[in-house]
Order: C-alpha cells, then sequence, then structure tokens
DNA sequence: ATGCATGAGTG
DNA sequence: ACTCATGCATA
C-alpha cells in the first residue's frame, strides 16, 4: 500500500495561480487611491519565458539593494555575507545550465542550482531552544491574563532581551528612510548601479538592531531616534495584528507586501511569510527580524496612500523542485506518534521507519524537521489567537534518547 | 493558511 | 545531519 502520492509535475508550466499576480481584489477589501496620480509604475518586465533570465533579473534587483538589507535585530551586521553574495551571483550565465527542465523522476536531481536566497541573518546562537526544551513549562492556562511585557517565558518564547528597560517603542521619527523614488510595491527601474538612498539606511538600520549583546564591542546602548528594541511577545503580538490590520485597510495583500519589501529593502518576502507573520509562526527572533521591515512598510503604505503600481512577480519559475509529496493521513498518525516517542530519531530509526511507511528516507526526515520546527513557532497550531500564545509543550527533546527497531 | 521542501550556516 | 528562515505548491 503505497501511502504516499508524489505528485510529479511539470517542471517549467508550472505556472503560479493568478492569484499571485492579481492578489488583491480577490480577497482583500480594495482601496481606491485617492490622490496621487501615480509615481513610477515601472514595472520590470517579468521574464516569464525564460527560466534562465529570471535569475539575472533577480540577481539585479539585489544586487544594489541588498546593500542595505537587513536591519538585523541582531548587534552586529554581517556585510560579509552581502558581499559574499552579491559576488556569488555572476552577473553572467553563471550556473544555471542545469536540467531541472523535464527531469521529473522522483528522487534524482532536484535542486541543482538555485538562485540565492537573500538571507543573512543570525549570528547569535542563543540556546534558545535548549533553554526551551529544558524548562518547557506545560502550562497552558487558558486565561493567562496579559503578562507584563516583560514577563520572559521559559519556553520558546523566551524575550532574549534583558535591559530593555522602557525605551520608546511607540512611535519615532524614521523619516530618515523615505526612498523618495519609491512607491509601495512599484518596482524600480535603476540599472543597478543607482543606489538610492541607501547609504543613510544602512548606517541608520543598524541601529536598529539592538540586542542583549555581550562579550563584544558594547557602544551602542541605544540611539534615540531608532526603536527597535528587541521587542516582547506582547508587542509583537500586537503589531502583528495591528499591521495585518492596516494591510487590509490599505487594500494589500499579504503578497503585496512581501513584494514591496523588497522594492523597498531588498529584501523580498513570500505571501506565506507575511502569512506566518501575522499569524504569529514564525520563531520569535525571525518575528523580531521582521518587524521592522513590515513597519517601515506600514509608515510607507499610508504615507502615500494611492499609487497603484506595477505587481510584478519576479516569480521563481523553473528549479526543479521535488513536487509536494503529500503524505496520508494515516501514515501522518504513525508519524505523529513516533514524533511524540521521540522528536528526533536517529538516522537509522528514520530509515527503517520510512521503509515500514513505504516513504522515502528524505521524505521522512524532513517531516520530523518540519515537525520539530513547529514545535518552536510562536503559536502552536490549534487554539491561541489572541494573547495566550504560549508554545509549550516539548518532551524529551534530547537527542539520541529513543531508539525503537 | 499550511504542508512539504530547499539551502545556508553550524557542529 | 540538524536548525532556521523561507517559499512553492496546495488544500
Amino acid at each position: 500500500m503505497a501511502n504516499i502520492v508524489t505528485q510529479l509535475g511539470d517542471p517549467e508550466r508550472a505556472e503560479t495561480p493568478s492569484r499571485l499576480l492579481i492578489g488583491r481584489s480577490r480577497s482583500e477589501p480594495r482601496r481606491a487611491p485617492p490622490r496621487l496620480a501615480e509615481r513610477a509604475a515601472i514595472s520590470m518586465a517579468t521574464a516569464a519565458s525564460n527560466p534562465y533570465s529570471i535569475i539575472s533579473s533577480n540577481s539585479m534587483v539585489h544586487a544594489d539593494s541588498s546593500v542595505m538589507q537587513q536591519g538585523s535585530p541582531f548587534r552586529n551586521h554581517q556585510k560579509l555575507l552581502q558581499s559574499e553574495y552579491l559576488q556569488g551571483v555572476p552577473s553572467n550565465g553563471h550556473a544555471l545550465g542545469h536540467q531541472w527542465v523535464t527531469s521529473l523522476s522522483e528522487g534524482s536531481a532536484w535542486s541543482t542550482s538555485l538562485a540565492a536566497s537573500p538571507l543573512e541573518q543570525q549570528d547569535v546562537k542563543p540556546g534558545r531552544e535548549d533553554l526551551q526544551l529544558g524548562a518547557i513549562i506545560h502550562h497552558r492556562s487558558p486565561h493567562v491574563a496579559h503578562h507584563s511585557p516583560h514577563a520572559n517565558h521559559p519556553g520558546a518564547w523566551g524575550t532574549p532581551a534583558s535591559h530593555n528597560s522602557s525605551i520608546s517603542s511607540g512611535a519615532q521619527p524614521m523619516s530618515i528612510y523615505s526612498a523618495p523614488g519609491f512607491t509601495v510595491n512599484g518596482m524600480l527601474e535603476h540599472g543597478g548601479m543607482t543606489p538610492p538612498t541607501n547609504s543613510a539606511q544602512s548606517q541608520g538600520l543598524h541601529a536598529a538592531a539592538e540586542h542583549g549583546d555581550a562579550g563584544a564591542g558594547a557602544h551602542h546602548c541605544h540611539e534615540p531616534h531608532s526603536d527597535e528594541e528587541t521587542p516582547t511577545s506582547d508587542e509583537l503580538e500586537q503589531f502583528a495584528k495591528q499591521f495585518k490590520q492596516r494591510r487590509i485597510k490599505l487594500g494589500f495583500t499579504q503578497a503585496d507586501v512581501g513584494l514591496a519589501l523588497g522594492t523597498l529593502y531588498g529584501n523580498v518576502f513570500s505571501q506565506t511569510t507575511i502569512c506566518r507573520f501575522e499569524a504569529l509562526q514564525l520563531s520569535f527572533k525571525n518575528m523580531c527580524k521582521l518587524k521592522p521591515l513590515l513597519n517601515k512598510w506600514l509608515e510607507e503604505a499610508d504615507s502615500s496612500t494611492g499609487s497603484p503600481s506595477s505587481i510584478d512577480k519576479i516569480a521563481a519559475q523553473g528549479r526543479k523542485r521535488k513536487k509536494r509529496t503529500s503524505i496520508e493521513v494515516s501514515v501522518k498518525g504513525v508519524l505523529e506518534t513516533h514524533f511524540l516517542k521521540c522528536p528526533k530519531p536517529a538516522a537509522q530509526e528514520i530509515s527503517s521507519l520510512a521503509d515500514s511507511l513505504q516513504l522515502e528516507k528524505e521524505v521522512v526526515r524532513v517531516w520530523f524537521c518540519n515537525r520539530r520546527q513547529k514545535e518552536k513557532r510562536m503559536t502552536p497550531p490549534g487554539e491561541q489567537q489572541q494573547h495566550e500564545a504560549y508554545a509549550s509543550h516539548g518532551a524529551s527533546t534530547d537527542a539520541a534518547s529513543c531508539h525503537d527497531l
């Protein structure tokens, strides 16, 4: 009984449903732009036909804007990665000549080369996880009234910051960042050597990084203008809520925002990420990182109410991604069961498990990875939507303890 | 909104 | 081989 339904599909014709392109006007209310006829509705022609070209256009976009990306909420800035990234994307053909097109034998060669993803992040590796695992609480009171802004939960949500006493984190004037030439979701046009207003930003943004840094150069205790202290879970929750509300009011879809972030800061995000942010389904750290960006977008958004622009999808097509495997419910049940017993099965266990379930080992492995990640999200799936979210629960998540074959 | 997947970074 | 951030594809 094959339990999986690995559906392999056509590689290149996997066009994204139109909803991605016309995101708004569907599920989200629309707003009527009252003012500002338009600005620069440049729409870079989405290289739709050629899977290769999209890469180059992508790199172009990132190339200049990534200079100021990442207002990493965590202390040091890693420009290393940035430059590295820039150089890692050769402007010429580069490694693309692969065959993600047409190869559809499962388990073969997926993901040969990918367009680099604009990542950066993490320099600090707080033992969050260990902490969480060790001190997990199993109390999930249904009525936890607002915890004080500083209450840190021992669990997944422990607020790393420890010294942000009462620095203003309300509304700061951050007009310094405004990029005159942009529209909220319009595309940039410059060929690549016109880095707009980023010098100021890169400087200003790093200030946003405030964190309980320890050890290294402590010299930037707190800037009077840039906020972004490490927010509390409460603040994040509130912000997320507010954000969503405003976003909808302004008539933007999650996808719109994701794109806008890209054109504004050089960091494109998908609908998924925005969605997860709003739903607090990201790790605390991740939430912290995104907040400032979204916050800024919000400002831009309503300051320039009405500047419809093109919503181009610089979609990623191509990339032979392994077709999503849908695991049967019954099988999932089994996996769940195993997970409860042992969230971190050893390679061998995975193998045997995969074997008995007739799944690829890789699939099982990934399943566990994802399952673990899910445990770490701010809002565990299930209840809570207000402010009673506690990522708790978590058993003996200490590796190599389970053994059952 | 979410499930499965990818890949950089880390040990 | 794992974690973490992120996203395509799908329900």
